[in-house]
DNA sequence: AAAATAGCCTAAAATAATTAGGAATTCAAG
DNA sequence: CTTGAATTCCTAATTATTTTAGGCTATTTT
């Protein structure tokens, strides 16, 4: 996968993983080509599916969360896993959901306004077929919150 | 905060959320108002820092990110945090960092290329100051992964 | 070695965004 | 209440950006 890239998709991709709304421009004067040619690469791009899509960063803290938490989920029986994904899919709140290696069988990232509508919620999926156990962190403060891939380190332009 | 926002201002924002370049006539017409009342609204939005920034998003799988974990780090001392968070918050492949309540001080969200960069990133980190213990779990597949804030529940259209 | 493909360019056309100016509405103060 | 200021919206004109079209060159395939 990710073949086929050279030095000058990587520098597009960084740049609208920093500006997801820069314009064809600005990434031509960046990349030292012509704007149609940017177009063209990103139009190739994101045909591929290597840009997944674009997204506007809200301030969570200006919206009124004040909960962030990261919530361990034991699941018993892995019949119940499909509809125990279903329903975290399902709800807003949950930001994440993945199954991992370790104690207990998902991790849930979850945002929420205030320890009362988090609470909440906990009790929700603690209703969940086949739930059994949960362990919360909560998150005090927050220092680096990005998605931020760095590309360069697994891309050998060709 | 966040005051002053109408059910306009959060479809505006809910549809960013979703194509981060969507154009302004394309928002126009969702929620009934000419192209500059639009582009007027974006400007306050993103003036009042509710909106951030913008992102592209990229399939981390395309580009051989195999390893996503997220690691509980104990950093012994608090006078040690400050320099933690700066070396984690220079390290491209630690996405997140966060300080947390319950076992372990802080939680790291990590994208690595495979297990040896994951390795080579873990023993790194064990070797900043203060940092004592660390546990880890690696994510088996994600079904879920969104920064996508459900702003409606925290705002009450004034 | 010829043909096909891919990638780049410039120039023109089409589309989108901004600016300007004015009308209607809301809000606050008198 | 009512006047004035501020806000928010609109349309039309201008400016900026993006896409399209056509052609050139280099690289790859047959």
């Amino acid at each position: 996968m990710a073949q086929g890239l050279d030095e000058i998709d990587i520098k597009i991709l960084n740049h609208l993983q920093k500006d997801g709304r820069s314009q064809r421009n600005k990434l031509a004067e960046i990349v030292h080509l012509s704007v149609p040619s940017v177009s063209e690469r990103m139009r190739k791009l994101e045909e591929k599916d290597l840009i997944k899509g674009y997204t506007a960063l809200l301030d969570s803290k200006k919206f009124k969360f004040d909960i962030t938490a990261f919530v361990f989920v034991e699941v018993d029986g892995s019949d119940n896993y499909p509809i125990f994904i279903e329903n975290a899919v399902a709800e807003p709140e949950i930001l994440e959901c993945h199954s991992i290696t370790g104690d207990g069988s998902h991790i849930l990232k979850i945002r929420t306004e205030n320890t009362s509508s988090f609470e909440q919620l906990l009790s929700k999926i603690q209703s969940w077929d086949g739930v059994s156990k949960s362990r919360s962190n909560v998150v005090l403060s927050s220092f680096k919150e990005t998605n931020e891939l760095p590309i360069e380190k697994t891309i050998d332009p060709k």
